[in-house]
DNA sequence: GTCTATAAATGGATAGAC
DNA sequence: GTCTATCCATTTATAGAC
């Protein structure tokens, strides 16, 4: 793969999904994709198959940034553990600033929440990405927090499930509409998430 | 309007947002509609003026189910308000059940959920049936419920957000994937629900 | 109120030159 | 690796007969 083959491939990658996430996968065209890259059609099917191969690649990528992030968290999980009430809330809150929020990711789940609807594959991704992994890594989280004695003893998967559906329902509630991410959005949704973890703090650590 | 017109015009209406909810608006062509319908491509033309406005008719129509809801809740305010732990659980179980798995508006979630992207009525719409809608009427709820001594006392519309959280939370999780509702998926919902909200009814009521 | 016929645009995809 | 040129299917929408 010489560079300049790369460089246009993943331009070609970032458009598409640029434009998936707002109009969705089948409404987009091929000639639609072109005309921002500065390409002609024919071009795209020199690094591409066909226009699903396009987004399955967009998929596969993402399926091994979950992986990734997997095995990153469990590098990560011991130093995450000591925590006064700020840093809990920080940490939340830079979760969805950080992670669902960052442009790369933020853009595919908007590309998911459209295609999950009728293909399976985005479904179950989806699915990954906003409950499973979450909510995996919460749970050991909360569960070594026990052990520690910095929460009180419970069953660690239903307090991780408690977490997430903070997590979800500010996140659905600012930034899942047409809009462009304002900062007073942010700024809200930070506020309001706030709120709620200091109050779960307060439940659950001692 | 005569009767066999509107009885056409219902029939175009339901199988639009059949197929609007998987494939999404842009992506449904007038004739797959026709196809199922059984009439001619020109025929819609009769009915409505564009395809545009079959969709801005279930929007429209949607928009008015919010409105009547709205005014429901109130009269019906007074009376959910004696509250055991186990109605308590089964009135949010029985709001995935009835209101949201509830066929017509289910379908009408899905579709939003798709158009939302990028189309802002349907944003706010969407916005509307979520949040703003259940939260509005659970503050009351909760409001009434301290007055009555039956909640501890606390910011109502803080704990009506912890309530819908749990409720989003469920049903995006069991809910929203390209798969038909299974009842396994079904039970499994309520059963996790019911989790959440006894160990919600136990935290806050008294 | 529904039909046939058709216009005009847009879509995915390929062949072959450079 | 990108281009021109082209094919063929599908789309929205309209005109006008019945």
């Amino acid at each position: 793969m010489s560079p300049s083959d790369k460089n246009t491939k993943e331009i070609i990658l970032d458009t598409a999904l640029d434009l998936f996430q707002t109009n969705g996968y089948s409404t987009v065209s091929i000639r639609d994709i072109c005309k921002i890259v500065g390409i002609k059609e024919s071009s795209v099917y020199y690094h591409f198959k066909n226009k699903e191969d396009i987004l399955n690649t967009i998929l596969l990528r993402t399926g091994a940034w979950v992986t990734e992030k997997k095995s990153r968290f469990r590098e990560t999980l011991e130093a995450s553990v000591r925590v006064p009430r700020e840093a809990f809330i920080a940490v939340g809150v830079s979760y969805i600033e950080k992670c669902l929020l960052e442009e790369k990711i933020f853009k595919v789940i908007r590309m998911l929440t459209i295609e999950k609807q009728r293909n399976e594959a985005a479904a179950d991704l989806c699915h990954e990405l906003l409950f499973t992994l979450p909510t995996e890594h919460q749970t050991q989280v909360f569960s070594i927090m026990m052990k520690k004695g910095f929460v009180r003893e419970d069953n660690p998967e239903v307090i991780a499930s408690e977490y997430q559906s903070l997590i979800i329902f500010v996140f659905q509630k600012y930034f899942s509409g047409s809009k462009p991410i304002s900062s007073d959005a942010r700024s809200s949704a930070a506020q309001e998430l706030s709120l709620l973890l200091k109050r779960f703090y307060d439940r659950y650590f001692q």
